[in-house]
DNA sequence: TATTGTTATACTCTATAACTATA
DNA sequence: TATAGTTATAGAGTATAACAATA
């Protein structure tokens, strides 16, 4: 537990506070409008997609996993892997090498749809961010949020903190 | 309408769009906890006191300009607007110059309110977002993000969007 | 006719707590 | 005992369409 600042935010922090608040709320809002129309999907179920079809090289991960990624508790999880599933996007299956766990992996009509809705996902999000942006922008962005992300996510997970705090 | 590239994003304009889309996924998570045990208040409603009462010099604005600026219907803005009337944290009354608007105004209890929100809401955002980012960092995000919701917000509005295009 | 705002309604999503099963 | 996942449930939030009132 650090102590607080407290002093108030200066006009350049809240600037950029507001900025990236405002600027992903849009994003997603045309982003969801367009996976909607494109694959009928929500953004957290494309999230869930891509991580398997294109951030794993396997195509598979344990809930867990996902849900620390993803979504922020283990039955939301549950319900939007259920919904994947009951589409024929993914499957699950009991871990090999813990009973406990379950494995998703993604299916090839899951990998059709992803492949079917990145296109228009591209265009979106090339209109919206990265045409305004330009190449250095882009650049820059990616290295100036990356490690705050990394930052963020090295804190306590979020599907275990829950259960942790009892 | 302009032509589409077809070519696919790469690592780089991946990186930075989900870099963005997951830090602000994760500091809204983070903030929306700290608001709502802070001063029960959801992030939408913290938007709409912040912008009556931090936004503008008067603490008032249309129903209709807050819908294009916070929320994405106007519904939604009843709603929520509603909520905060019901609390006590702003008040609504027909507008003088044309009977068909409806101007919100933040109360002395809504400003309070704020007053009470913002200091932890502060820490949240300094520990979470601009510690890692350094000075430099967060004038250089306010830099790059500022234009691009400047051309977000150039397109057409979300509150009418729906309704001109029937 | 077009715009402002509300209402009714239905739906999606999320989180909490209780529970089962495995380590 | 601790962890992985599911289920039941309840609540918050959002959008659509139909509506009333004013410009």
């Amino acid at each position: 537990m650090t102590a607080s600042d407290p002093r108030p935010l200066d006009d350049e922090q809240l600037g950029a506070y507001f900025a990236l608040m405002d600027v992903a709320s849009l994003l997603r809002h045309a982003v969801e409008q367009q996976l909607r129309e494109a694959g009928d999907l929500s953004y957290v179920q494309f999230q869930l997609l891509a991580t398997l079809g294109l951030g794993t090289p396997t195509g598979t991960a344990r809930m867990t996993d996902l849900a620390d990624r993803v979504v922020y508790s283990r039955s939301g999880l549950t319900y939007q892997a259920g919904l994947l599933e009951a589409a024929g996007l993914v499957t699950r299956a009991p871990s090999e090498e813990d009973e406990r766990s379950v494995v998703v992996s993604i299916t090839d009509a899951g990998r059709e749809v992803l492949r079917t809705v990145l296109p228009g996902h591209t265009d979106v999000v090339r209109q919206q961010l990265l045409e305004p942006l330009s190449r250095r922008g882009t650049s820059a962005l990616a290295g100036l949020l990356t490690p705050v992300r990394d930052h963020m996510r090295a804190q306590p997970p979020r599907s275990a903190g829950r259960r942790r705090r009892r």
